[in-house]
DNA sequence: CGTCACGGTGTAACCGGTTACAGAAACCGG
DNA sequence: CCGGTTTCTGTAACCGGTTACACCGTGACG
């Protein structure tokens, strides 16, 4: 419905390639001419169609997200960084979350069909598929996921926030700590795990795993509730993220347990509803991972040589102490 | 550098036509024919390339949404809703945040190029775009704004709840509440402050606007230092969302005033901090209305008449009362 | 005045698929 | 064994742009 080039054209009485140059680029077209074929596109409400210029070009001038899921504010944030960028350097974004869905292979080759590039967040696209594509000359930046061949990787610091945190608990009086989460869950969570050990332990207390693979509040509610029923409370309870410990707090709290008096709380990612919560934490710079992945992509699209240096970037991190912890200590 | 279809042709010994039968429907290509063809696309590592697809059939099998921002929970999880259906019905999406951006309604018009229709959240794109899309064929479906000609439109229940928060308030003890918002910024602002009001009033007390364009944690604060500092606080504060009430409600506490003995104080969303926060509030189906206007565009798009009644879709919302209120009364 | 350079424009060949139409091959009953 | 279907496949014309190349007219220069 919509008008085409061909009809710019005849009304303009000029050739298609004219209505391609006016439209495009303003030398190279006689300014009489040129205005002849605007007042034609305006006169029929002409748009270029992107589809034929994409195609022509060889070019989509679009980026893709892939992520697990956008109930948290975690990843929100990622892409909302991601999005912001993408647009400053005029391109579409296409989000894909993965869910909990079969087909996300799929689904991510389908996407890699219509971008020139996408950023592939934690372990939502196996090995394979990331190869596969990066293979078939779709640019790929990976963010929070372990690295694949020697594509481009974006990641926050966790081991010295880590350290530091498991420090600190120490210094409040902590001796028993345990660690609520799955290190085998992505390499993130593995590197607080070691990150915080290393700071308990080198302070000569001991560090023990309850193993945790939902990163929700219902599963810190739940893995509270074990730890009350077991009537072994630790010092401290460190965990792999904020929802988790916000779920956990919660219960802890109902139940009547003195936090931090007799145990301390710590979380990770300082989303917002911590700051109400009180919960220390750690700050990840969420937004800068996603503009920094849509940054690393375009060079790569553009060919660019920015990154001429170290394809893995990591992003600092910083320990925020609030009222779940004790201070000074 | 992939491989075409006429690559994946001569490979196989086949014209480009049977490749491209073979490859989307199994009937009327035979089987051994089928065969040779799917052996010469897999050795080729062939995908049929979306463009390509696209432009011959003319549709592009995405969708697009417009929102103003990603920062907040809210317009985070009805994306969230929005891409989880339009994912079910194998359709891609396309994200644009408008933010701040000037160039916002050229970024419209772009990504209508790329898609079969969109979803408008709030007053992102300008009516005359809004009609200018709807006008050549790009199918339209708004959330939270205010109609344009006879689109389709989504919206959550504002009056109901907010006439039973008034009530609430005033049950609590309220005689002089101060709603803070700006209700000529949106339709729901101004559906809640008149729905507010009516709860008030019909109960004899009084409801005075705080005039507050801006729906953030910082124009909450400065709004509460503004009162705290005229010296002259109501019994009662109704904040047009969550993110303003919990922003004030951060600097009340702070300040030592009793919430909710010496003034009341609600929100409107249910974000995930307000729990913590434990804020009265009310919960809007944000994840719903992201899927609803998912399957309504769908329906504009497939031509399916399902929605031939009432074009003005509006979902349930629910009181929760939390502790900045008084209960019973 | 002839030639050359150059700016402006049109023709046509792409980009990578889908599909109407026609023709060939296989199959059927008589 | 033949005519008529039916089933399969190929040819070629799209979809809506971009762009290499050829061409034409003009002004400058020798």
């Amino acid at each position: 419905m919509p008008s085409t080039i061909r009809d710019v054209a005849r009304e303009a009485g000029v050739s298609i390639a004219t209505v391609s140059r006016a439209m495009r680029d303003s030398t190279s077209v006689r300014p009489d001419t040129r205005d002849r074929v605007m007042a034609a596109a305006r006169d029929l409400e002409y748009t270029p169609s992107q589809l034929g210029r994409q195609l022509a070009e060889r070019r989509y001038a679009a980026n893709g997200i892939v992520f697990p899921d956008l109930s948290g504010p975690y990843y929100a944030e990622v892409v909302m960084g991601y999005e912001d960028v993408a647009a400053e350097l005029r391109r579409s974004v296409l989000i894909l979350s993965t869910h909990g869905r079969a087909d996300a292979d799929a689904a991510v080759r389908d996407m890699a069909g219509r971008c020139d590039g996408l950023v592939v967040l934690q372990r939502t696209v196996s090995d394979t598929v990331v190869e596969q594509l990066a293979a078939r000359g779709t640019k790929v930046v990976l963010v929070a996921r372990p690295p694949v061949g020697d594509l481009v990787t974006v990641n926050s610091e966790n081991a010295g926030s880590a350290r530091a945190l498991g420090e600190h608990l120490v210094a409040g009086g902590a001796r028993r700590i345990a660690f609520v989460g799955d290190p085998a869950a992505s390499p993130d969570v593995a590197q607080r795990w070691q990150g915080i050990r290393d700071g308990a332990t080198a302070s000569g207390a001991d560090l023990r795993l309850v193993q945790c693979a939902e990163l929700s509040e219902e599963a810190g509610a739940v893995e509270a509730v074990a730890m009350l029923a077991a009537g072994d409370l630790p010092d401290a309870i460190a965990c792999a993220n904020d929802e988790l410990a916000l779920g956990l707090l919660g219960e802890l709290r109902a139940a009547g347990v003195d936090v931090p008096g007799q145990v301390q709380v710590t979380g990770w990612d300082d989303v917002m509803a911590s700051r109400y919560a009180d919960l220390t934490t750690v700050r990840q710079p969420m937004r800068e991972l996603g503009a920094t992945a849509a940054r690393l992509l375009d060079d790569l699209i553009t060919g660019a040589a920015r990154g001429a240096g170290d394809p893995h970037v990591s992003l600092p991190t910083e320990l925020v102490v609030r009222g779940t912890t004790r201070h000074g200590g």
